[in-house]
DNA sequence: TAGCAGATTGATAATGATTATCATTATTAG
DNA sequence: CTAATAATGATAATCATTATCAATCTGCTA
């Protein structure tokens, strides 16, 4: 329902895609203001939450809010709820290529110590609850 | 120069190891309480901390500490350096294979939307502050 | 055009997680 | 057994984010 945006959302997707160091709200905010005086710190998280729902920009971190500690240290990858923000193990490993990671972390100019693969979607209880709805509204 | 683990730090990497869901904090400390009814939150997030840091434990989220935001949406993934939290873009793709990503996300139970790799490690800028600090004090 | 229902906005307060302080308590060295 | 030092935990402070809610804006109708 959020078909047309207007000034404010489009000057703060304005500034999410021309910036290329993945700002935080607060960094959106502050360069907002310049062109959108009167806008509300409120209003920017509004904005931002609506362009990621729409898709139009990407949200990063966030699998929930806290951070969240494991007791697993072997190498191991995730799965996560883009709904409920459940932080799951993975069971089997996704494998790739140590060439592939070498020369990715060496374009990035890091000094790789460790990596880790992140699936997104729905959880079953999440898929489950949203075929009710979806059921019950259609 | 943290070498024995007391008594407290013992029972919070006990919790953290038995606990097969990626607890918070906050989570741990509760449940530590059970045990060292007097720990205060002070200590247990400390404690996590230096686990962290010795490697006996994973730290889960906490790229930085805000949600960041990106403007390219495109399929692409990240490089965060451990010691000051930078968020870079990798430049190349880190190819895994469909099946791969589909045959984990089965195993998971997740419906799949989209998946990202991320890479650890130490950005130049922090490779060379540490390499100071290293000459400096050997 | 005036008036009104409903949506949008932004100032501000509230919340939740994490960190900083600092007086108190435990440890260690002499 | 001291005195010095390190570890601890109660509590206040900070920071990001969200909730409230009065004010403002936007169609729309009489
Ligand atoms: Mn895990
Ligand atoms: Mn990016
Ligand atoms: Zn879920
Ligand atoms: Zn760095």
């Amino acid at each position: 329902m959020k078909e047309t945006l207007n000034a404010n959302a489009q000057a703060v997707l304005e500034v999410v895609r021309r910036s290329h160091n993945h700002p935080t709200a607060l960094e959106v905010y502050e360069a907002v203001r310049k062109v959108r005086p009167r806008i509300g710190v409120a209003s920017v998280y509004r904005i931002l939450h609506s362009l990621a729902q729409q898709g139009l920009i990407r949200e990063l971190g966030r699998s929930d809010e806290a951070c969240r500690y494991d007791g697993h240290i072997e190498r191991h990858d995730h799965a996560i709820c883009t709904a409920c923000g459940a932080l799951l193990d993975l069971p089997v490993e996704v494998r790739l290529s140590e060439e592939a990671l070498r020369s990715a972390a060496q374009a990035a100019g890091i000094e790789l110590h460790s990596h880790e693969v992140r699936l997104y979607g729905l959880c079953t209880a999440c898929r489950q609850r949203l075929q009710q709805v979806e059921s019950v509204e259609g």
